[in-house]
DNA sequence: TTTACTGCAAATATTTTGCAATATC
DNA sequence: GATATTGCAAAATATTTGCAGTAAA
């Protein structure tokens, strides 16, 4: 993984820089999703102080390099992860819950679409809708 | 439509307001994707006067009633459309441009998730990628 | 008459930007 | 030595919230 970025960084005549690096290997310390809060206090909780500014850029570069990727669930703040293959997102609409889960051949439509001259990069499903917990919650309300 | 937003005010027994019913209108105008800031732009140049507070929550309410879709493309503004069947959004992530595709065979996947507990309410594909336009750029660049 | 709604302005929160100092190439 | 990067603070943007006046039930 670092190979890969640091390759993109010489492709795009940028800058091997420490910050950058240590942003990259938090990200895949992170299981699952993580933002740009998360990484900031993971490292400052290491004494390794970076500015918001510097993660935000660095999370651009880290998405162009297609070694995270951004996800939107909600208006507030854009959460990534570390672009593997692609999978699903069950959203549950009334707590918030995101739970991640792998849909057999789903990566298949992506062949079809070269068709229409489109080149696909990645797939992303989200599925909304109400979670185990939260539908038997309201089952026992009524 | 109107007869479903309005049932549903009425089962929350929150009021039928006229400007909830405009926008709603409003809504159902527009083809395709739309913001807050379309919604208040055409209300205001018919002399219609409405306040964005006003736009954000009846636009909840219309998503929660399930006759819009809240859709997080980028950071910046969120867009609606108004809820139909599932289709997919191809989106070019070189100069944004979004287009709509319907991909056979996609709802079949949300009655497979009955299983884990997880009631789904709609599915949404988003596909990644360059557009035909930005290759051929690309390619005449090179 | 009770309760909810609207509009406005202020508050909040996330992301972006400008710039001087500094590090990488 | 040239150029890109960092951190900081300020700016920009989208959305939410509080409250007084108003309208719907």
């Amino acid at each position: 993984m670092e190979k890969k970025f640091i390759e993109f960084l010489k492709s795009r005549r940028l800058k091997k820089t420490p910050e950058r690096l240590e942003i990259l290997h938090c990200c895949l310390e992170c299981k699952g999703h993580f933002d740009v809060d998360i990484l900031y206090n993971i490292l400052d909780s290491r004494g390794y102080h970076v500015s918001k500014a510097t993660i935000y850029s660095s999370l651009d570069l880290l998405a162009e390099a297609g070694i995270v990727r951004k996800l939107l669930f909600d208006t507030h703040q854009a959460k990534y992860e570390i672009a593997g293959t692609s999978h699903s997102h069950l959203i549950c609409t009334q707590c918030g819950e995101i739970v991640e889960l792998n849909i057999e051949g789903l990566d298949l439509i992506m062949d079809k679409l070269q068709l229409c001259g489109f080149i696909p990069n990645y797939l992303s499903t989200c599925i909304y809708g109400r979670c185990k917990n939260c539908t038997e919650k309201m089952r026992s309300l009524q």
